[in-house]
DNA sequence: TCCATCTATATTTTT
DNA sequence: TATAGATGGA
């Protein structure tokens, strides 16, 4: 084969014999197109130049993809090996793998189907002398990037404590989102982050990588753009090659990936994009809306198809959902309908705490439980992490079947990164990074001074610390137990690469381990988890197996930080939001809608506008992820770090229009509300054990009665909410107040004379309540 | 080198 | 409240 690229049907048979359907009539020759709705079709049809296809959620949007690559192939448009299709996550794309594979009939080969990260590293590491790496170059994890930058911090002698590694990194990662490299920035950029030298540490860093001859995340597509901007003739190579592109979750792009795009995009223009602006909710890890936003001015003469039947919801989901959007300013727009039925409105709810509000939860999951809903149809979508707790806890007592997802994963456990850093050791003795990782893991006397010693011999005669090392057993610099240990390593290390050659790689992983003497450091922990780091080193093995040899299974690891999906087990989802999208249940709950949990303070404080309209995105994740039902509760109290905060309900739940919601107070908590009560009296709140505890705690501290509660009005009527802790005292919780020192601040607790202040400047201090006064009457 | 003690800090997470 | 990380003493 003189062209590699020459045009082969990669099917080796004639394609349209798996469409079943006869050869004669056009519109029937493709099966597959027949269950498309118009627009769909129209989307999976238009296949040259530039396409858009804005997908609201539950259109049918893998549907549109999947069919469209299937399209491809089978028209005869283009191979396989000429399409390009790239995901954001593995899972996005291994799904993508199986649906075209069932559509087409067989597994097509030789396509370039996956992530971003992937199928940038594969192009790579055919080109990488030409951007000063060796193709073998290694990729960093979290944990070697954070100490790389920590021994930049301390060589640049700035506060690591002031300007900790994590932050430093993340500045640095923000640039390369945005594919600023250390040239395209000012030294004054960056601010004071890290002193104001982020940008000279960045260089620093990049320098680090390229002697270590690694990457990060970021530089895959970096070094990407800056191949085929240098190399035309490699670009040319690709333009050649790659006839079609397909994007999936394009509002989720950040500017590298934009470029790389847009690059790789510019010979045939055939790139379809499909994504939608409403679910946009990674700006922070440096995702740029805006290139979905102004996809029609960056790809003259797009086509732009919406499409807007929703196959999911019922209608009053369906309408909440884009009630609450429509109130985001930055969006392209689409109206979603369906043909479903109105089904049952939004259910508010208001509850007294977060434990109140765990408890209703799992009552309505019994409730349906003996409806006969599957638990596995049912999720708990949460904002943040801890809210999960107390879910757990509630679900432990009532013996409801339930999984967390999220936590740490499996290749981001020390063990197995403690393993991985032998292998890597074995696999290419120059990566200092996995040798400094494990040279005293498990304790061989390697202390501090020791490793002070190694790197200096590693940069003084410029070699890699394996290399020093040998050196080092040569001279007296170290001390002579330590070179005799040092010896050894270096020796085994060698011993296991030669092996390497010849034994198959699980059994060196399995000898590495035991010979390093890392499996016996866990059998010999009496810690409880140690038994569960064994076993999961054993379950690394086996993962082993799986690939041909260590370097595949290495990049594998280094690519594919996933977890496996349980077994399809009933038990409840709790997750958060962002772990929620692109999935779905039958019944969603989405508790903590108060302000300052969701939308997030946090979002609000940093971020502004651009902040709030990204958490609103996140609430519309939240609740179009419900086929048949949703719940959203508030708590008027909720506990936060340890001390009580109060809050109201989430604007998002006003914003829902009031035809879609039923909104409901717990049965005497609210009294004057749905049930009719007057506040305090008769026995309809018994049931309510938060609120007895409440007035008991109010009594005990001999507090007077509050007033009336609260009342919040929605559109379809109003419901109450407990009145705020102590309403009485003079600065309540919330009060905005002024201090001599510290200058402006919100109370957040008050404690009979002793208030805890969050001040706008200083931070959170506690004061006494006579050093302050109301903000409107400062100066 | 190890352990106790103190202290700051506390969204969202894939590759 | 819970935890990770740093610090300091034996």
């Amino acid at each position: 084969m003189s062209d590699p690229y020459a045009y082969d049907d990669p099917l080796g048979h004639d394609p349209l014999s798996h469409a079943g359907a006869p050869a004669s009539a056009p519109a029937q020759r493709f099966a597959y197109l027949d269950g498309l709705n118009p627009v769909q079709r129209e989307a999976v049809e238009a296949m040259d130049g530039p396409v858009l296809v804005l997908a609201g959620a539950g259109t049918g949007k893998t549907r549109v993809l999947t069919t469209r690559l299937a399209h491809l192939l089978m028209t005869r448009r283009a191979a396989a090996f000429q399409i390009l299709a790239v995901t954001f996550t593995n899972k996005a794309a291994r799904e993508m793998r199986e649906r075209v594979a069932h559509l087409v009939g067989i597994e097509p080969e030789g396509w370039w189907l996956g992530t971003f990260h992937a199928l940038a590293a594969r192009i790579l590491r055919r080109h990488a002398e030409l951007v000063g790496l060796k193709s073998n170059f290694t990729i960093l994890d979290t944990d070697d990037q954070i100490r790389l930058i920590k021994q930049l911090l301390e060589a640049a002698n700035v506060d690591s404590k002031k300007w900790p590694a994590r932050q430093v990194l993340g500045v640095i990662e923000r640039w390369k989102d945005r594919g600023l490299t250390p040239d395209r920035l000012n030294e004054g950029d960056g601010g004071d982050v890290a002193g104001g030298r982020v940008v000279a540490l960045y260089r620093a860093y990049q320098e680090r990588l390229r002697t270590l001859n690694a990457c990060d995340f970021g530089d895959l597509l970096l070094h990407n753009i800056t191949l085929f901007q240098k190399h035309p003739d490699v670009l040319a190579e690709y333009h050649r090659k790659f006839k079609y592109i397909l994007v999936d979750e394009y509002q989720d792009t950040n500017v590298a990936q934009y470029l790389w795009l847009r690059i790789l995009s510019q010979a045939h223009k055939n790139i379809c994009c499909v994504g939608d602006e409403d679910q946009s909710i990674y700006a922070w890890r440096g995702a740029e809306i805006g290139n979905i936003l102004r996809f029609e001015a960056d790809f003259p003469g797009a086509k732009v198809v919406k499409l807007e039947q929703n196959y999911r919801s019922t209608g009053h989901i369906l309408s909440a959902a884009s009630g609450l959007i429509a109130n985001n300013k930055g969006r392209l727009g689409k109206t979603l309908w369906t043909q479903a039925d109105g089904g049952e409105p939004v259910r508010v709810r208001g509850v007294w705490d977060g434990e109140e509000e765990a408890r209703w939860v799992g009552d309505e999951i019994e409730a349906l439980q003996r409806q006969g809903v599957s638990l596995a149809q049912i999720a708990v979508l949460v904002r943040a992490g801890f809210q999960t707790r107390e879910f757990e806890e509630r679900f432990i007592t009532l013996g409801l079947p339930y999984r967390v997802i999220g936590g740490p994963r499996f290749y981001e456990r020390q063990e197995i990164r403690d393993a991985m850093a032998y292998l890597r050791v074995v696999n290419s003795p120059d990566d200092d990074l996995a040798f400094e990782r494990i040279v005293n893991v498990p304790k061989r006397g390697v202390g501090p001074a020791a490793l002070q010693c190694l790197y200096q011999a590693a940069r003084s005669r410029g070699m890699p610390l394996t290399e020093a090392g040998w050196a080092l057993t040569e001279t007296d610099e170290l001390k002579p137990k330590v070179r005799g240990v040092m010896r050894t390593l270096l020796q085994d290390f060698f011993r296991w690469r030669t092996l390497s050659a010849t034994m198959p790689h699980t059994e060196l992983a399995r000898m590495v381990l035991d010979e390093s003497g890392y499996t016996r450091m866990w059998q010999e922990d009496k810690t409880p988890e140690a038994p569960g780091r064994l076993e999961n080193l054993k379950e690394l093995i086996t993962a082993m197996a799986e690939f041909e040899n260590l370097s595949g299974f290495l990049e594998h690891v280094a690519l594919v930080m996933e977890n496996a999906e349980a077994a399809g087990v009933d038990q409840v989802t709790v997750m958060t939001l962002h772990g929620a999208k692109g999935l779905e249940f039958d019944m969603v709950f989405l508790p903590g809608w108060e302000e300052g949990v969701f939308p997030n303070q946090r979002a609000l404080d940093e971020t502004g506008i651009a902040g709030l309209e990204e958490e609103r995105r996140l609430a519309y994740v939240g609740l179009t992820r419900a086929r048949k039902r949703a719940y959203i509760s508030h708590a008027a109290n909720r506990r936060l770090y340890g001390n009580w905060v109060s809050a109201i309900p989430s604007r998002f739940v006003e914003e829902i229009p009031g035809g879609d919601v039923e909104a409901e107070a717990a049965s005497g908590l609210y009294p004057g509300g749905n049930a009719g009560n007057s506040f305090g009296g008769g026995g309809s709140f018994r049931d309510s054990s938060s609120y007895a505890a409440f007035r008991a705690g109010q009594q005990a501290a001999g507090r007077q009665q509050s007033p009336s509660p609260r009342t919040i009005t929605l559109d379809s009527g109003s419901y109450q909410v407990a009145p705020r802790a102590r309403p009485n005292a003079p600065f309540p919780k919330g009060a905005r107040v002024f201090h001599q020192k510290f200058g402006y601040g919100t109370v957040t607790t008050v404690d009979q004379d002793k208030l805890e202040i969050d001040f706008d400047q200083a931070g959170s201090k506690k004061v006494m309540d006579s050093f302050v006064v109301p903000a409107e009457k400062a100066g």
